[in-house]
DNA sequence: TCTAATTCTTGTACGCGATCTATTTATTCC
DNA sequence: GGAATAAATAGATCGCGTACAAGAATTAGA
């Protein structure tokens, strides 16, 4: 069992596309200039990312590792619904230092449109999917457990987007989290 | 004000759409199969729709002018969270007849994926965008206002979707929606 | 009735994303 | 030094979406 080594092409294609993206925008950048900056061919790009829009959002699918992670570790004996507002707020610290997604930092000079909205949902809809297999695992019904998924992975949606939209001169991101996760899990019942 | 009178081109198209969606499934639809049994030019389509996906989600556009409108709707006395809860309540009715989404009742033959679900999402932001206007004009700050938006559309896409995933045999849409969004609201303050 | 303005409709071409199949190159194990 | 394995490349094709230009149908007004 053994094969071709991977070359480091995973993180030349991301490092190209950031650039390119940055240089000219999102919608006008090819896969085949990235490709060709980062010094491979047009279809090893496809054997990295499904598609283009993934080179957007590569920190946020790692954060969905940390959530799940995060709610994992959850003793049994917490509050199902405090254990995922601790488990948020851990995730988004994870995405802090300087590692969240250049999207939402710098999406005015990417061009950022509907499209990229849309891919980005599907992004919060895993994690969404982490948060309601975790509330049914506690015995909510599936209706709920969807609901509350959905509502507080909007809301953490919300924060995020507001700490990115309002700069560097701004509270932490658990400040902006909280403020809008709490009430939504209070509503649920959170003690 | 005159010019060529639009041939009920818009009519045929969903038809004709929704024919080969049951029959082959989204992904195998093209839009030229789709225009030849509507009978018009392949450039047509687009006339009448931005793109393939839109096809899809006609009625929940539609819908959004019902929420915007029951919201304009609510008098100023009136507690601006119930005003949403309302609202929204009022725009499920206006969908449910037998006018639901025919990608909700028969998203599994039609073979839905995760870009179709993105797809129907960045619908529900667009709905959110209505919320969020309205309870910024009511003197919520930005953060509050959009996380209210997002967790109540969330939640409500959450019922709606088990709505239809429950089959005939369930109760009104009205009941799965205030079970999820009343809990929302609540924690945001209603009283 | 003829003309002009308006608007829907069509034809043609093209760029790009994404998939598929086959082939080549690089590495490890025997 | 071969097999065996897996990454990288090559070439072709499909389908969505856009752009531009030309044609066809209808109405308003002279």
């Amino acid at each position: 069992m053994a094969g071709r080594p991977r070359a480091s092409s995973q993180r030349m294609l991301e490092e190209a596309a950031s650039e390119l993206f940055l240089e000219q925008g999102y919608a006008k950048t090819t896969i085949e200039q990235i490709t060709r900056r980062a010094g491979v061919s047009r279809n090893t790009f496809f054997n990295y990312f499904p598609g283009k829009a993934d080179l957007l959002w590569v920190e946020l699918d790692a954060s969905r590792a940390v959530l799940t992670d995060a709610l994992a570790a959850a003793p049994a004996s917490t509050d199902p619904l405090a254990a995922v507002e601790a488990a948020l707020v851990t995730t988004a610290a994870a995405l802090t230092p300087g590692r969240a997604p250049l999207v939402l930092t710098q999406w005015e000079v990417m061009g950022i449109d509907e499209e990229l909205k849309a891919a980005g949902l599907a992004r919060a809809l895993a994690h969404a999917g982490v948060v309601e297999a975790f509330v049914l695992g506690r015995g909510l019904d599936a209706l709920t457990a969807r609901g509350i998924a959905l509502a507080v992975v909007g809301a953490a949606s919300a924060a995020v987007g507001r700490w990115a939209a309002d700069g560097p001169e701004r509270a932490p991101l658990e400040t902006y989290l909280q403020k809008v996760v709490h009430p939504v899990l209070s509503g649920f019942g959170i003690g």
